[in-house]
DNA sequence: ACCGTACTACGATTGTGGTCGAACTACGAC
DNA sequence: GTCGTAGTTCGACCACAATCGTAGTACGGT
């Protein structure tokens, strides 16, 4: 499927890329979802998104080149997981406080 | 110069529209310069923004509607002011975390 | 080997957001 | 009153981002 999928590493992250990622409303849905399933992640595809399979494809290289997200590959599927100790450790709050948000 | 400016009450603030508000580079500027100018604000011509003066305008509407910020006129001019109280509560170290972020 | 599943890559379209210039309004000073 | 300053509004343009469909690749199973 894929060579290697570029991350940017920690120090490499920029707060407005996150934001960025984070501003659309279908990546903003992903995340929450993948936070509500826990630390250990999820295959792409069994979080349903409104969209369809090559715009899920694109959004998640934006939460992934961003740094919100690692993706590895695992079989035929990819596993998705939140890049919480990173995003934690360089913007303290930031991701709990938009969890928490109602909506 | 206007009749009255919208602002959004605390309870009608979305997550989604203050991400977006802030994931704009031009905005994010604007929004650090008016924290560290503390909490008086400041009137919007003061912040010097690489823009003209019509996306300024426009930029500081982002901002209103979204309620990160509020404007009240004053004179000629309008004075800006974060929303720091209301975003605080709604949510809580949100923007602690962006403005500490060097970048 | 073949087939199905899971995803990626590419190209095209469409929509939206940032940008500007020019014209307009409101206020203060003179 | 006139003038200048500070912002707004409108229309247009341009760039980019989101979306989709189609075609392609990689892996696992049979």
């Amino acid at each position: 499927m894929a060579e290697v999928l570029p991350h940017p590493e920690r120090s490499e992250i920029q707060i407005e890329s996150v934001l960025q990622a984070l501003a659309d409303p279908v990546r903003l849905r992903f995340v929450r979802e993948l936070a509500k399933l826990g630390c250990d992640g999820a295959p792409c595809g069994s979080i349903d998104l409104p969209v369809t399979k090559s715009t899920r494809t694109h959004h998640l290289r934006i939460l992934r080149e961003s740094g919100v997200i690692s993706v590895r590959p695992e079989g035929t599927s990819r596993i998705s997981t939140l890049r919480r100790d990173d995003l934690d450790a360089l913007y303290p709050g930031l991701l709990d406080s938009i969890l928490a948000a109602k909506r």
